[in-house]
DNA sequence: GGCCGATAGTTTCCTTTGCAACCATCATAG
DNA sequence: CTATGATGGTTGCAAAGGAAACTATCGGCC
């Protein structure tokens, strides 16, 4: 007998629903952005050379759609800038603004405090074995083929 | 220093989406069901006197339009009915067609199938402790307020 | 050097999803 | 018993995301 409360895919899909919807409205909420926002921000800001449209929409399995549109909003409100990319005229490199790294600088720790927030209750152990069965599965799901599209919330 | 990568909402929510992603072009491949469509076939099998569509909404935190539409989708293609509620008139109780049982005997062991396909890597006890996170870290958000909106993949 | 298939990115269109307004019924208060 | 606020469900509209078509550049090949 198949419960849909103990089906693992739904209750991952459950949970992880929930967690976005909550940090998505706090991003929100507090700086105006939206999740590929935020993801275009912290990759760009990890990235000290610059980093391609791309190379951001595979890091984060992201649609370059969806990386381009948040580029888009970004480079207007002036938090990342484009700078050309030698080695491929096609592609620029995104980089971050003084203002976009402050930006960044100022989420960083209200991010890490909604983590905390809800993953404080955890032992370390035990996250560190949670991460690692996401990031198992991760491998199991691409490795198997039918991956497919991008992704959402966070 | 936070990267994204182990930045644990981002590996859940990305995690969630690849999986999600995986089973519902299973689903879709197989059945022509989209995820809600599974998800109130589920819960409508599960529930012997039929059930309302708001209930499936609290139950799958799916938003109740999204719980309408399915439901009339399925109504279509006669796998789920609706039978008067003497209790309220307002609401109707669904309950499933013989053929909507019939398909869905027919998705349970592909689901299984699937679950297995994903997770069978993991011991029994490492697969309970997630499920158990899974369901604390619903708790605390859900206590901690900003839950918020519905929800998508499977 | 000039084609030609592949790749980076944008724009367009369509699908999915969600909120808000709406309708019908319910249930409580006068 | 009827008015009024709340609730189940549907419909309409707007926002978000993705597929496909398009543009510009790349890189190998003749």
């Amino acid at each position: 007998m198949l419960t849909l409360d103990h089906f693992l895919p739904y209750r991952l899909s459950f949970t992880a629903n929930l967690v976005s919807d909550a940090v998505a409205s706090a991003y929100q909420a507090l700086f105006g952005l939206r999740i590929p926002e935020w993801r275009v921000i912290a990759v760009t800001a990890e990235s000290v050379d610059g980093i391609t449209q791309q190379a951001i929409g595979i890091r984060t399995r992201m649609d370059k759609v969806t990386v381009s549109r948040a580029a888009k909003s970004l480079i207007a409100r002036d938090l990342i800038a484009r700078r050309p990319n030698a080695a491929d005229q096609r592609s620029h490199l995104l980089v971050l603004t003084s203002e976009g790294r402050a930006l960044y600088e100022a989420v960083v720790p209200k991010a890490l405090e909604l983590e905390q927030q809800i993953f404080s209750r955890f032992a370390k152990t035990e996250l560190d074995q949670f991460a690692a069965m996401l990031r198992y599965i991760d491998g199991i799901v691409l490795a198997s083929g039918l991956s497919g599209g991008a992704s959402s919330g966070d």
